[in-house]
RNA sequence: UACUCCGUGGUGUAAUGGUAACACAGCUGAUUUUGGUUCAGCUAUUCAAGGUUCGAGUCCUUGCGGGGUAGCCA
């Protein structure tokens, strides 16, 4: 469907775009652009990262051929990262339609440069090894309005620094011992510039390069270093990077030998409303079982999105949809659902569900007669073709599609009324059969011959509500689940406030699993991964986890628009 | 009460010194065998005050408001 590789649709142009093409102008780095998605393995990808990734990946795709974008990982805290995520990244980013081709790299494969750069620093007298206490050190770094105080060992000897950094290596000393610091300025209004800390030991075991290192390099030295010995030429991430740059640019500067020279630069993290995007937040609604796992079609995760339904040209346009600025904004979720309406509204397959059956008799229609009415499999596309749909003398339609005593404006069934049959004839109720607490079990109906196959005879009043329904002797019982947003405030973690928990502000109507449902019988042929519009109900898709030949399970990625329903929600407000 | 980045409709973005545009949301109405889709229409003197200029959303100054920063996390 949906789900091919991405097209060079021009895409509007932003701050980033805009420094790339004066770039270009002025002729730097040859004409190439090489940019990188450089997450670190320690938990799975949301939407926040697809915006990334559809930046990085989309300007090597608009650059071509002189650009590319690599895929690198930032493994440069063992006690963190794991194969797992690795592997999770790796999908996410190549379901979304992205190819880094052979460039694939991981911060842990320079550990051996890295290592060699630092060494030149201390023999630059650019970086000295402090045996301070991690407290002393905190304390002594000063605070935002007072600079900090020089460490008693910044002036020793490079020889003495080198023998100790060695000894880091060696694994001869413990951790939080001591540390390798760049000498730069205790009284920089830059907290990043008060001599930060380079290097740290860390006994512990790397998800790749195993106990062959205890010495692990900082991210603020490690990053920079890394892009430039990919040949980056634009260093993109997120606004809480700014105040790293000028030590991005310290470290490119004064460390000799490297091949390339990138720049950092720095664009806003996506927000949305009604959900929240921290992995530390996540990872708490999969560890707590607030959710099913990081997979779970509530969550912003990419693999949640993808489980849900939602295409991966959609979350594309979706990237393309919110722009790129240095703005702190917050996003409707709404904006997010229309990308994806858009795309099933053309794309997917159309069926009839019904959700809660009520049983309809249509008195007058023959008792063992079955006949076959031609349904439209997708209108907005005539080459998605027709399908026969099965129509007998008891029928379920949706209970919500039938009301004794209905609000003004209601337009499907009533006592006494009419509706048509979608793709059918008119049906209008007759009587009302209740149990013994009073409520409707079954609606009986006749039917008018004359209205068949959707003809509207001359002079006869048009019927307004057209309701969707599946022949009960045909029908397919199907396993269904509704999904509403996760929280129920528009900001959670603000919402619940300094002292609040964001999880108390969880929707306690998130999920909804619909039993007894039943389909069009076509539907028990639905295969994993396919896109429906259960019509009037919304856009499903079927579970790949959960699905079995023959008994699928539908996540409804999300509902039609539903002017009625709004209509309705204003009249209750009227009543107060 | 430090440094730094950012303030354009309800929301997100555009306008690169020259008539404030687009999308989403909302509200009308038309079309419709999905209360869907589609189509048409409606909703802003750009945080404030000064300044530069023939001309400022855009440049400058100050103020106000918001974000970020004191990990041996990334």
């Amino acid at each position: 469907m949906s789900d091919s590789a991405v097209s060079p649709a021009p895409v509007a142009s932003d701050f980033i775009r805009d420094l790339i093409a004066d770039d270009l102008a002025a002729g730097r780095n040859e004409g190439w652009v090489i940019t990188r998605f450089p997450p670190e393995p320690n938990g799975y990808l949301h939407i926040g990262h697809a915006k990334s990734i559809c930046l990085n990946f989309g300007l090597a795709l608009e650059h071509g051929p002189k650009a590319r974008c690599h895929l690198r990982f930032d493994d440069t805290n063992p006690t963190k990262e794991e194969t797992e995520y690795v592997d999770s990244i790796q999908e996410d980013v190549r379901w979304l339609g992205f190819d880094w081709g052979d460039h694939l790299y991981y911060a842990s494969d320079y550990f051996e440069k890295l290592y060699g750069f630092a060494e030149q620093l201390i023999e630059k007298g650019l970086a000295y090894v402090d045996e301070q206490s991690a407290e002393a050190i905190r304390a002594n770094r000063g605070t935002l309005t007072t600079p900090g105080v020089n460490s008693p060992f910044r002036d020793r000897s490079v020889e003495e620094s080198l023998a100790l950094f060695r000894k880091m290596r060696a694994g001869e000393v413990a951790e939080g011992v001591m540390i390798l610091r760049a000498k730069i300025d205790m009284a920089s209004p830059n907290m990043n510039m008060r001599d930060p800390v380079l290097y740290r030991v860390l006994k512990a075991t790397h998800h790749r390069t195993g106990d062959a290192w205890c010495l692990y390099p900082m991210y603020d030295y490690a990053h920079p270093l890394s892009d430039a010995l990919e040949g980056i030429t634009h260093s993109l991430c997120t606004l809480e990077f700014e105040h790293h740059r000028p030590l991005y640019e310290w470290l490119i500067e004064h460390v000799d030998g490297l091949p390339g020279q990138p720049y950092q630069r720095e664009f806003a993290r996506l927000s949305l409303t009604y959900t929240v995007m921290s992995k530390r937040k996540l990872l708490r609604l999969v560890k707590e079982g607030h959710v099913q796992g990081w997979d779970d079609p509530r969550m912003p995760t990419i693999s949640g999105l993808r489980r849900r339904g939602y295409t991966p040209a959609s979350i594309r346009h979706f990237c393309r949809m919110i722009g790129l600025t240095k703005f702190n904004s917050l996003t409707d979720v709404a904006v997010l659902e229309h990308a994806v309406r858009e795309d099933l509204n053309a794309n997917a397959l159309r069926a009839l569900v019904v959700l809660k059956p009520l049983k309809v008799v249509i008195e007058n229609y023959p008792e063992d007669q079955v006949e076959f009415i031609e349904a439209v499999n997708n209108p907005e596309n005539e080459a998605a073709g027709t399908r026969q749909m099965p129509l007998s003398r008891e029928i379920y339609i949706d209970q919500d599609d039938f009301m004794e005593v209905p609000p003004s404006g209601y337009h499907r069934l009533k006592p006494g009324g009419e509706v048509r049959l979608r793709y059918g004839f008119c049906i209008r109720c007759q009587e009302v059969v209740k149990d013994a607490s009073g409520q409707v079990v079954e609606v009986r109906c006749i039917y008018d011959e004359a209205t068949r196959h959707g003809v509207q005879p001359e002079g006869r009043p048009k019927v307004k509500g057209i309701i969707h329904w599946v022949s009960a002797r045909h029908a397919v019982p199907v396993a269904v689940r509704l999904y509403d947003r996760l929280f129920t405030e528009e900001q959670p973690e603000m919402a619940a406030g300094e002292d609040g928990d964001f999880v108390t502000l969880i929707n306690p109507g998130s999920l909804t699993n619909v039993e007894g449902a039943m389909a069009e019988p076509a539907l028990a042929e639905a295969v994993v991964g396919g896109h429906y519009q259960f019509e009037r109900l919304g856009y499903f898709y079927v579970d790949p986890k959960d699905s079995h030949p023959g008994k699928p399970v539908f996540n409804r990625t999300v509902g039609l628009k539903d002017s009625w329903a709004k209509v309705v929600a204003k009249q209750q407000g009227a009543k107060g």
